[in-house]
DNA sequence: ACAAGTACTTACCTTTAAGTAGGATACCTA
DNA sequence: TAGGTATCCTACTTAAAGGTAAGTACTTGT
């Protein structure tokens, strides 16, 4: 972002901030790490997220393209949620925020 | 933040969220960057936003302690705002931000 | 009088995000 | 029947964030 005039819908903050925005998709994308997560298991470690707010951040990792969803055709339901190539990426921004909010 | 079971008040990511969490101050500090900003000067490098958020913006990140804020007794008005030393510890976080918003 | 400069405040409204509670699916076991 | 398993949806409510418009202060110039 040129620091001159660059309208907001071009703002790459703002688009970064337009995938990870809100009070719970780092903690989400953080959770998973390197693993692949069921949606239960998502529950256990983040007991306080409601389930709503659980599924529907999940929808919207997966739609952007930072979390890969499999699900297995079987009852009860199996679905097992991991970071993509692209949701690796955010990992550094983790990392230097966890460490900020340790310090400070 | 250990993924076990920590409760989210000590979370480190939602303690790092609730300083720079919201639409606006990432992108404010990146404008403030290295340099002393004034008021009107920032309001013309980010033409979006508005008086009453940027205001209200730029106050809640110096009550954090991530900027620093310098007035002076004079007609008209003069303030000026640059990062503290806090502060300056984002500026990792927003380059890798911008960068990820960049590619993806 | 009005306008300009600079930085802010306040009341109210709108939009967005998050939360609550009830419900759904299908199969198995007691 | 009830309860369990696992994952998800929906309607509605509440809370929070962001926005709009009008106002404030003081000085100087037209």
């Amino acid at each position: 972002m040129d620091k001159i005039f660059l309208e907001q819908s071009k703002c790459p903050i703002k688009k970064t901030l337009d995938i990870i925005g809100g009070k719970w998709k780092l903690r989400i994308i953080f959770q998973i790490g390197s693993e692949i997560r069921r949606y239960g298991e998502l529950r256990k470690l983040m007991p306080d997220i409601s389930e709503k707010m659980l599924i529907q951040e999940l929808k919207s990792l997966v739609e952007y393209g930072v979390l890969s969803k499999k699900s297995y055709h079987q009852i009860p339901p199996k679905v097992e949620y991991n970071l993509t190539e692209k949701g690796f990426k955010l990992i550094p921004i983790i990392d230097l925020m966890k460490e900020f909010g340790a310090e400070n």
